[in-house]
DNA sequence: CAATTATTGCAATACAGTTGCAAATAACAC
DNA sequence: GTGTTATTTGCAACTGTATTGCAATAATTG
């Protein structure tokens, strides 16, 4: 990508255009896939850039639109019981993203088509599912 | 849930019959989500156990096939760019369970009804979808 | 080029998870 | 019940990711 272009992209997003900026912006624009910080500290890592700097740099990308972050699923382990009915099998869960709650949802809410890369597993039903949105208690008190 | 139960529970699964055990195995049993560690050592607050204890069960009943403990998702945060074609609206991703790679997938592949507690978001489609998997070339070395 | 304002490096903090080790305790044989 | 032994526990330490304060530095603008 054209450096004065990602120069322009950055300016016309009303932020400055720092060399450690261009080259994170460049690399999420290429990539195939979303990219983790660590993912780009580490393909960054021969330039002269402190891996905050890149971190915040995503934050201002995001900020300013030119970069969407999600972090899907939570940075914990949950534990349920292989004794109830609905713990025998794997099955998808719902997460609300605003109270933390999580829901157990029958196996066939979901239906499912393999798509490249992941084909198989996908096929095969051997995977797990996570939903994550605003739970009904949640909608409910936010007046949705 | 019977305190022998409980304990004769324990034992068949060689494991002893210690109190904070006992605890923790009878609130997952009794619980109608999964519960995190944090959740349990908050629930078990008032008890006198320390909540590396609370982990460590945790830990001991899932090697015991007890419980089943899942991490959705990971605990870091992708970032993708906005300005590619996939980017503009949020879209369901898989992710490789052994090889940490992450690929968008096309908005098609997924159907899924909404159920109890989480029924107006899944209507209106405003989620995020994670599935979890082996990837094509993950299955391929190993063979599957 | 100088003045202004945004960005950077570095150190520190927060949190969930995980482990080592010595002290406490459940299980079991008397 | 008592003693023996292996398991479990508490506590402190450490990892990895995310996040922030602050002084030093660099990008913009006129
Ligand atoms: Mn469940
Ligand atoms: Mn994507
Ligand atoms: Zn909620
Ligand atoms: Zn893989």
């Amino acid at each position: 990508m054209n450096s004065s272009l990602l120069r322009q992209t950055l300016h016309a997003a009303n932020l400055r255009a720092t060399a450690a900026r261009m080259a994170v912006l460049e690399l999420v624009r290429n990539a195939s896939t979303p990219l983790s910080h660590g993912e780009i500290a580490e393909l960054l890592r021969d330039g002269p850039w402190n891996r905050t700097t890149l971190y915040r740099n995503l934050i201002d990308l995001e900020k300013a639109g030119l970069v969407r972050r999600t972090q899907l699923g939570e940075p914990v382990w949950r534990f349920e019981s292989t004794a109830k009915e609905h713990g025998v099998r794997s099955h998808p869960h719902f997460l609300c993203s605003a109270c933390g709650k999580m829901v157990c949802l029958p196996e066939m809410t979901l239906r499912l088509e393999g798509a490249r890369g992941c084909r198989k597993a996908i096929g095969q039903g051997n995977i797990e599912v996570q939903v994550r949105g605003l739970c009904d208690a949640c909608m409910g008190k936010r007046g949705i």
